[in-house]
DNA sequence: TGACCAAGCGCC
DNA sequence: AAAGGGCGCTTGGTCA
């Protein structure tokens, strides 16, 4: 049973209750966050939530009517239809649809905030909207863990993930030399440049694609791409510092002081996350390139002192998820084990390997190399799961629509897409596009538990410890030293809870390992 | 000069 | 070792 208060401004209404036009809004929410925690509905979680999250107020629970409006249109076939509270509304009235705009907290033209009755209204409707759908309880899980996610996001945002600048600048000097002053090369990254311009006995700039070409064309060498892995095999004496350049080169513009002058504050990376980013229903980043952190920069994530941090990650969670869903007894049955794929390997020739690769080219449409044996023995010993995922790949060849497991949409095939696949090239089309989609129904699904799992935890962390990164398939929560057990108890507890809310009683494990370290590095 | 694209590569 | 789906972000380079 919920209980929705509505929050838009400055007013508080309780739905079915009287209008509290409160001077002072986060006063009015933390009273009624303590007096029971309703679900509070709001437009827009990214304009809402963090002033609230400046005067120390948190809440459990909300409904985000935009990213709900969103998943709702896309069910629909509406895909891409203005999502936001103001264009649900002005839809709901037949009045001129305004376009989303950018997230515009802090902007000087930032709109009035739709009225206590408006954002009533638009939630009514989509109440109504969601009970119409044909499994209204898995939407209704869909939208409360997508507006969880959108708090967890904002808060992440607001506390930030500890980065140690000491430990960041001490590994860019290292690697890179000292920090350059403007405009400069750092000193080792301007010495394999030097390597390479005198390996061809000219000058090159390795930053560009078209000088690298014509440089090892003049040396006799013609290359499709410069791609590291295309370099690679190529003999000449400009390969080795070209690939040495091409690492370091990406380190320092993606990740050097310039980055960390704008994003790190008070020793703590805020970058900015978009929830339901990915048509999958998988975040992505709007700055700070969060999600892109190279794996060389975990050293620099440090505890602070008398903290810890607790890393979490799901072990091959979109097999396990395919398996759940496909209702897979024999796949279901290797879920069981902590590891799937060596549980698979009996099934494979023994080979471990084999089952990862079955598995990979049936969830993305591999086609290369062994894949189309194993995708055989696949379909032989496992046919429900392989049976799934070609429905999909088949929908989606055919431009129809799929879904996740909670009812995430994919997006309709673009008119573009109808021109090309009735065209000469139409095949090759209609299989991009079955690949898309058979990977989404398991990307989706496997998001949708994850925001689960996320959404769970997030409600059973002990004061003061905080989720500081998500990715895709990690969690990583910062907290004081003694609460580092309390804290891998509740991601197993959240684990479990996130397979039973999806999947109800199935014999699929979900193995989420979590440990606790000093400093993220020493996490693998 | 700014807008836009392609290449390339980091993460899952 | 990669395969192959999804992204973000920077640079060089083109075009209006």
């Amino acid at each position: 049973m919920c209980v929705y208060v509505v929050v838009t401004g400055e007013t508080v209404l309780p739905i079915g209750g009287s209008a509290r036009h409160a001077a002072d809004p986060a006063s009015a929410v933390r009273e009624l966050e303590a007096g029971g925690g309703p679900r509070w509905v709001w437009a827009d979680t990214r304009e809402t939530y963090p002033p609230l999250l400046e005067q120390g107020v948190r809440v459990a629970r909300c409904h985000d009517l935009a990213l709900t409006e969103g998943l709702l249109l896309a069910h629909e076939g509406r895909y891409g239809e203005p999502r936001s509270a103001r264009a649900a509304h002005a839809r709901l009235h037949g009045l001129p649809v305004p376009d989303d705009q950018p997230n515009v907290t802090g902007t000087l033209f930032a709109p009035e905030p739709l009225g206590a009755e408006a954002v009533a209204e638009v939630l009514a409707d989509q109440l109504r909207r969601i009970e119409a759908l044909p499994e209204p309880g898995r939407f209704r899980l869909l939208v409360a863990a997508e507006s969880a996610g959108a708090l967890v996001a904002a808060e992440m945002s607001y506390d930030g993930m500890p980065w140690s600048r000491d430990v960041h600048d001490a590994l860019l000097t290292d690697l890179l030399g000292p920090r350059p002053v403007h405009g400069m090369r750092p000193a080792k990254l301007q010495a394999l440049a030097d390597e390479v311009t005198a390996a061809f006995g000219h000058q090159v700039n390795p930053d560009s694609v078209q000088q690298l070409v014509k440089a090892f064309k003049g040396a006799g060498v013609a290359l499709k791409s410069t791609r590291s892995w295309e370099l690679k095999k190529v003999d000449h004496p400009a390969v080795a510092p070209l690939l040495a350049y091409k690492e370091l080169a990406r380190l320092y513009s993606f990740h050097g002081w310039v980055w960390a002058d704008q994003w790190v504050r008070g020793g703590r990376f805020r970058p900015e996350y978009v929830v339901g980013g990915v048509v999958s229903g998988r975040w992505a980043t709007s700055g700070g390139g969060a999600l892109q952190i190279p794996k060389v920069m975990r050293r620099v994530v440090v505890a602070d002192e008398g903290w810890t941090l607790v890393v979490a990650d799901a072990a091959q969670l979109e097999p396990r998820v395919l398996a759940a869903m496909a209702g897979d007894r024999g796949l279901a049955r290797a879920a069981g084990e902590i590891d799937l794929y060596s549980a698979l390997a009996q099934s494979f020739g023994g080979e471990r390997e084999n089952a990862k690769i079955a598995m990979l080219s049936a969830m993305y449409g591999g086609t290369s190399g062994d894949a189309s044996k194993l995708l055989a023995v696949m379909r032989q010993r496992f046919p429900q799961a392989y049976q799934f995922v070609e429905d999909a790949a088949k929908a989606g060849e055919e431009g129809r629509l799929v879904r996740s497991w909670l009812g995430r949409t994919s997006p309709p095939p673009s008119g573009r897409w109808k021109e090309l696949v009735s065209g000469p090239e139409g095949g090759r089309a209609a299989r991009d596009r079955g690949r898309f989609t058979r990977n989404f129904v398991v990307q989706g699904t496997a998001a949708e538990w994850a925001l689960a799992l996320l959404a769970v935890l997030r409600g059973l962390l002990p004061e003061p410890a905080r989720l500081v990164f998500f990715q895709h398939d990690e969690v990583m929560v910062h907290c004081p030293l003694d609460q580092a057990e309390q804290v891998i108890g509740a991601v197993t507890t959240a684990a479990a809870e996130a397979s039973r809310l999806l999947f109800g009683s199935t014999p699929v494990r979900f193995p989420m390992e979590a440990v606790a370290v000093g400093c993220y590095a020493d996490a693998k």
